[in-house]
DNA sequence: AGCACGCCGACT
DNA sequence: GTCGGCGTGCTC
């Protein structure tokens, strides 16, 4: 027998199938083991094949008692190789890092129960008066078996187990342990569905749509729809996929799901121990658990059967990777759904632009919910606009409505969120004198001060610099600050409330997703009254005694140079406004801004989603940008800059000739610049930038083949629909 | 990714 | 005269 083989190298200069034969049959799949070049290494099974010419050397052995990639993972590692990730990095992702050298410990442990044949008052008379040891151990065993190392533990001795073993009272066999002990499922109870739900579900598990975006307000009860739906199809022996943005920050829905599948679901995400994801994983491969929730990894659990796949928060940025191996998780559950014939939920309050085209456009099933479950009204949304504050003598960064309706708050003993789109203290430092800026020596970037630790950061490259006291270009002691982040509104805001508990959330504020956590823990039970936040605040939490939201700078993020920063600050404003007022207390969104008449700013006051999409839509379709066209950036990177330049041009006018060939028609236009960071870790960047209509793989293909240069001093990436171009 | 093979500078 | 630098090329 002989078989294609994927070696476990990530290269690509070896990722291509590597002959194998073997004496013994392996499944497609299987880890395995064999020779390459001067030692033996792993690689994975992907098919048999005749060709056995090919063929020099033999599998060593098979490493797994089961082929740890399904077939379906087999062929979804093709569909990623078409989009430029290795196969074999495409394999990696679909099982726990840790299986791979065999990092996990053995799983299988002596479980030690009575012999089946042997009844309890049996073996009572079988164990002399004498062997008090025996008759304890019989005796705890007598409700049910237990692990070995348990009963060491408990304080049975090896000698007196082995002893029973070898009467044949107690037998021993290998059962896993699961590392991560479930709490059985609680009776839930019953939960009515408004109409609207029920309608939703009834559509999903009826219609012969496969594809659907539920668009509905925060607070609209997407989440029982999502279960309900699930509910029904593991009735009928199916599986299912719920992805979430941030596990971490969401975890009250996994208590949502806990207590409603109880043991059915299995928790993949990076937070876990080794052991404990390989033992999830695990029982989801063997079928023992049904339900896989994570973030945008999870994708690859390892369930047969799907029935379901759910992406809750669709328009989250976190779900497509940004850094190698590059995948989109919409791609990936598409796929998936199309090779399980599964059902595909889309759920989000404010839908990509991308995917509600798709909704329009008929591809993609639209369920929209017009209400809150308990018909409580959105918060409303005031504007304030800043420059009349300058202009009536207001030069603080908060606006006078903002301080008194956060006293006023304060005085009612409610909560409120403060959101700044900015760490730090400052954005920058300059000298009022001779307009110095300070800049990171790495990159083309101003530096961020931070007065916590007194020094001054790159927010792209992590580099620290000592706090400038003078001008270091003129001598000169007066320095201005640029604008405020979340550092200074926390240390302003505490000035003004001196006996208000304020914290702050970022990244900076914490280490580790655990202290994220214990703050919003702190902020949901009361323990602090304003949380001053970043994006962070915006995500999951319902904080049932926040009454306000302040928005600093709302037009902050408008101004990144590219097309999605409207979609970005309308997506912001409706997600953090959604914190303020849920359940009996009503809301307050007080948004400050520069400039009030932006229409982001009045579709997202008025929640008019529809508006926001239309007019949005309109402008990406004749300025060609997606979803009307796809963007595709070479980016091209190095320690000397005029290679780097040389090398993007010649890729641009490679690119260009595919322009003037057979593909043409997929082409819109072809540049190459330098990118708008032009230096980051003393490295140049200059980036090669496509333009092409919609369903195009041809085009993208010959840009892969394009940007794969070979030249060890200048890398090369393709990214496509870049997020945020740096 | 590793490792062997292979051709040019500073040491016993 | 050798030891060893890492450039290049290959691994079924």
């Amino acid at each position: 027998m002989s078989y294609k083989v994927i070696v476990d190298l990530s290269n690509s200069a070896v990722d291509k199938f590597f002959h194998y034969n073997s004496d013994f049959p392996v499944p497609n799949g299987s880890r395995v083991s064999v020779p390459f070049g001067s030692k033996v290494i792993e690689g994975f099974v992907i098919e048999e094949t005749d060709d056995s010419e090919k063929a020099t050397k033999n599998i060593v052995s098979i490493l797994d008692p089961y082929p740890v990639i399904l077939p379906e993972m087999v062929e979804m590692s093709k569909f990623m190789k078409k989009s430029n990730v290795r196969f074999i990095d495409a394999l990696r992702l679909c099982i726990p890092a840790d299986l791979r050298a065999g990092r996990v410990r053995e799983l299988a442990r002596n479980f030690v129960d009575i012999a089946e044949t042997v009844s309890y008052q049996d073996a009572k008379k079988l164990i002399s008066e004498k062997s008090q040891a025996q008759h304890n151990l019989l005796d705890r065993l007598s409700t049910g078996g237990a692990f070995e190392y348990v009963l060491t533990r408990e304080g049975f001795s090896v000698a007196v187990i082995n002893r029973l073993v070898d009467k044949g009272i107690l037998e021993k066999r290998a059962e896993e342990i699961r590392r991560t002990p479930k709490s059985a499922s609680i009776e839930r109870k019953s939960i009515t569905l408004t109409n609207e739900q029920r309608n939703a579900v009834d559509e999903i598990l009826t219609s012969d749509d496969n594809t659907f975006l539920i668009h509905g307000v925060t607070g609209s009860g997407k989440t029982e729809i999502y279960m309900t739906v699930i509910e029904n199809l593991l009735q009928s022996e199916k599986t299912a996929i719920m992805l979430v943005p941030e596990i971490s920050l969401t975890p009250q829905m996994l208590g949502v799901f806990r207590n409603r599948f109880g043991d059915k679901v299995s928790l993949l995400h990076s937070g876990l121990s080794a052991g404990e994801r390989y033992d999830e994983w695990r029982r989801l491969y063997k079928g023992e658990s049904q339900v896989a929730m994570g973030p945008r990894s999870a994708i690859f659990a390892p369930v047969r059967n799907v029935g379901a796949i759910i992406i809750d928060e669709e328009h989250d940025t976190s779900y497509s990777s940004e850094k190698y191996p590059r995948f989109l998780t919409l791609d990936i559950a598409e796929f998936r759904a199309r090779y399980n014939d599964a059902k595909l939920i889309l759920g989000s309050a404010t839908p990509s632009i991308e995917t509600y085209l798709k909704a329009r456009e008929g591809t993609v099933k639209l369920i929209t919910l017009q209400n809150r479950i308990n018909d409580f009204g959105l918060p409303t949304v005031e504007v304030v606009d800043m420059r009349k504050e300058i202009r009536g003598g207001n030069v603080s960064i908060f606006s006078r409505l903002l301080v008194s309706t956060l006293s006023d708050t304060l005085l009612a003993k409610e909560q409120a969120i403060v959101f700044v789109n900015r760490r730090g203290y400052a954005s920058f430092v300059r000298c009022k004198n001779c307009g110095y800026v300070a800049m990171c020596t790495d990159c083309d970037v101003s530096l961020t001060y931070h007065r916590d630790d007194k020094r001054l950061k790159c927010h792209y490259c992590g580099k620290q610099f000592h706090e400038l006291k003078v001008c270091p270009q003129c001598g000169n002691q007066h320095l201005a600050e640029g604008f405020s982040g979340t550092e200074k509104v926390a240390s302003e805001i505490s000035n003004l409330f001196p006996t208000a508990r304020v914290a702050r959330l970022d990244n900076d504020s914490v280490s580790g997703k655990d202290a994220h956590l214990q703050i919003l823990t702190k902020f949901g039970s009361g323990e602090i009254d304003i949380l001053v936040g970043t994006q962070m605040v915006t995500k999951g939490h319902d904080f049932k005694n926040v009454t306000l939201v302040g928005i600093l700078d709302a037009d902050q993020s408008l101004y990144f140079p590219d097309y999605g920063s409207n979609e970005r600050t309308f997506q912001l404003i409706t997600q953090v406004a959604g914190r303020a007022g849920r359940e009996s207390k009503p809301g307050r969104v007080i948004m400050q801004t520069y400039n009030p008449n932006h229409p982001v700013f009045e579709f997202a006051t008025d929640y008019d989603y529809l508006g926001f999409y239309e007019r949005e839509s309109a402008i990406r379709r004749v300025t060609k940008f997606p979803p009307y066209t796809k963007i595709v950036r070479i980016l091209i990177t190095g320690k000397e800059e005029e290679p780097v330049r040389v090398v993007a041009q010649a890729l641009r006018d490679k690119t260009r000739d595919l322009m003037n060939g057979p593909l043409k028609d997929s082409f819109i236009r072809v540049q190459a610049m330098s990118a708008p960071i032009k230096r980051l870790e003393n490295n140049y960047r200059y980036q090669v930038i496509a333009v092409l209509n919609p369903d195009c793989d041809d085009a993208l293909y010959s840009i892969f083949a394009v940007a794969a240069i070979d030249d060890k001093n200048i890398h090369t990436s393709v990214e496509i629909n870049p997020r945020q171009m740096t």
